[in-house]
DNA sequence: ATATTAATACGAACGTAATCGTATCTCTTG
DNA sequence: CAAGAGATACGATTACGTTCGTATTAATAT
């Protein structure tokens, strides 16, 4: 059985351009590395072979009709982020997401996550 | 400033080698590898080898004082579980731990664990 | 003591990720 | 249309993770 497309795990640097896309919603290599080098000091040509990459792997999506192609994720952030929580919890939490939420949770939590998460609770129980 | 040792990031195979030593307990590569090729079918000396990398990373501690050397994680299961979720958190829910926990969360989650929950926000209120 | 067994140590090979330099292509504009 | 600016494509390099074969070392039994 093939693996599912949406289940492609992102590397490291991936995740990195994802997360400027899901950011900025579509944009050029250009526009992606303009603000992936505020943080970092990563080559144009490094994010564009990346990308390309990415391309290759059906992470992100893109726009050849102009000369400067357009990328967009591929998958949506809320659904990378369920992909790789689904991976953490089987390699290192035994299966059991309630126990990786336990885990989440401390002392650090304030009182507004706290609420935010119980009133998610409730909802589910509905 | 030197990356704390506690918070090295271990890879996918010394994850698995870990979650038998958190399960096993201390134990020598004869024994992990048996219980590792149950489900795998990594070589003894690949075993060794992750092992001796590991124990270079610090991430177990051995004795050495049998010919048989004896291993053991070097930093506990909690430990283990709490760096890999504040390495997710920050790569993926910028830096966000609520938003992780409501992602994790869904129709799936039984009764008993929202109950479970329940009951841990309440104690971290207190 | 020597042969056998069973362990560690070590190096090589392979795959993947990340990085970047250079070649090439393609618009624009003077 | 020719030159320059700015884009993609591609190959090479480096780093890391994983795997395993072989050499070496150490304990044991004959």
């Amino acid at each position: 059985m093939a693996r599912d497309r949406n289940n492609i795990k992102p590397t490291e640097a991936e995740l990195t351009l994802l997360n400027v896309l899901w950011q900025m919603g579509p944009a050029t290599v250009r526009q992606i590395h303009d603000v992936v080098s505020v943080t970092q000091k990563t080559g144009y040509t490094t994010v564009l072979k990346i990308l390309q990459i990415m391309h290759e792997k059906t992470l992100v999506i893109r726009d050849e009709s102009n000369r400067a192609h357009v990328y967009a994720a591929a998958n949506s952030e809320m659904q990378t982020q369920s992909s790789l929580l689904k991976d953490l919890v089987s390699k290192a939490f035994g299966g059991s997401t309630s126990k990786l939420v336990m885990r989440a949770l401390d002392e650090s939590t304030s009182q507004e996550e706290i609420a935010d998460i119980r009133q998610l609770l409730n909802e589910l129980e509905a």
